[in-house]
DNA sequence: TGTACATCAGTGAACGCGCGTTCACTGATGTAC
DNA sequence: TGTACATCAGTGAACGCGCGTTCACTGATGTAC
């Protein structure tokens, strides 16, 4: 039980990474199991010896893009002088690049709109996401400043979810400076 | 031709406010068909009579929709004096009411995650509805201040978007108030 | 160590259901004379 | 005005396809003795 447990592991993984990058790109629903397979070098049919359903796969994937996209958000930001992290992180969130990496970084501009029609654990999960983000940035915001975390990473959230939406014309740009110009003047008030 | 041709109309308008109501409930793949005819009282079959394609009628829904939440949010705005304007139109967006009026009001959240995987045409669309309110919204702003309605337009739908995708938990109302109180400033201080 | 058997990850096809679209038909409305 | 025919919005069933899930089977890995 030792060579072909660890290729199980190592299956189970790569359908995990496939799930991770279908929904970033495509959402729940556009993640089909198939194409999951396919996108891990495997066939549908061994699918359900990794998950029980669908709805699981999904979970697991919400919590591994999530746990990702903070990865990214706050890699290495200690480097940076503290009055300048909260910023820094804002300007990696809605940034072009970020917008454009279609199958890496944040899964919420593909997920988010589709939450209260799908099953009700994913809300559940993807809440728990959202704090967590929010409580990571607030880290690096004056004390207390909790709302203010949260209504940035609402604004982060709609600018790069219309800035993906909007792909392709000026509009997408223009929505990427408009948030960060707003986010950065919001984070520069609360420092006083 | 006359009563045929108006019962005719009166048919096309019940399956076009049907669709509106469903496309904001449950998006474009969300609003079936079958259901946007029985919401008009009417079968499936009759479908293709009215509109070529169900493309055509998510297009056409998705331009009345834009338009019945821009004369919700602007309406009776000139009775405000007119430094208030700005902040009354932000306030009815992110209200819990809004949020929780899922057959009326704004159908981005339900809609904008979809778009990059749907019909090209609806991308289109969109651009102008999310143009057209950011331009309405100018008008109650200080003059150059385009970007700064683009950056409110984002952090509006952001936070309706996860307020209704977190419905149901203290998340959902932190982020309504977090979103109100990060606009309420950056237009006071565009305002001066 | 070798041999017979057990396990189980992965395959490939099938099943059932939902959805957009098509189609033969109906019956009320309208037109021709 | 009345009568025979034409039109066409709407019906209800069927078609085709995509998708999640199931299932009989395979073959490599592991266990018993």
């Amino acid at each position: 039980m030792n060579a072909k447990a660890e290729r199980k592991e190592r299956s189970h993984q790569s359908i995990l990474e496939s799930a991770a990058r279908l929904v970033r790109e495509k959402g729940i629903s556009g993640a089909r199991v198939a194409d999951v397979m396919q996108g891990a070098d495997l066939t549908v049919g061994g699918f359900y010896a990794h998950f029980s359903s669908k709805d699981e796969l999904v979970d697991e994937a919400l919590r591994r893009t999530g746990a990702a996209l903070r990865d990214g958000l706050f890699a290495r930001i200690e480097e940076k002088p503290e009055s300048a992290r909260a910023e820094v992180i804002l300007k990696r969130y809605l940034s072009a690049a970020h917008r454009d990496a279609l199958t890496l970084g944040c899964p919420l501009p593909a997920v988010v709109g589709e939450i209260s029609t799908s099953a009700p654990q994913h809300g559940k999960v993807l809440g728990a996401q959202i704090q967590t983000l929010a409580s990571g940035l607030a880290k690096h915001l004056p004390p207390g400043s909790r709302l203010m975390a949260i209504g940035l990473v609402s604004l982060m959230y709609g600018g790069l979810s219309l800035a993906r939406a909007l792909k392709g014309s000026d509009l997408s740009d223009e929505v990427l400076r408009a948030c960060r110009a707003l986010g950065v003047a919001a984070i520069r008030s609360a420092q006083g």
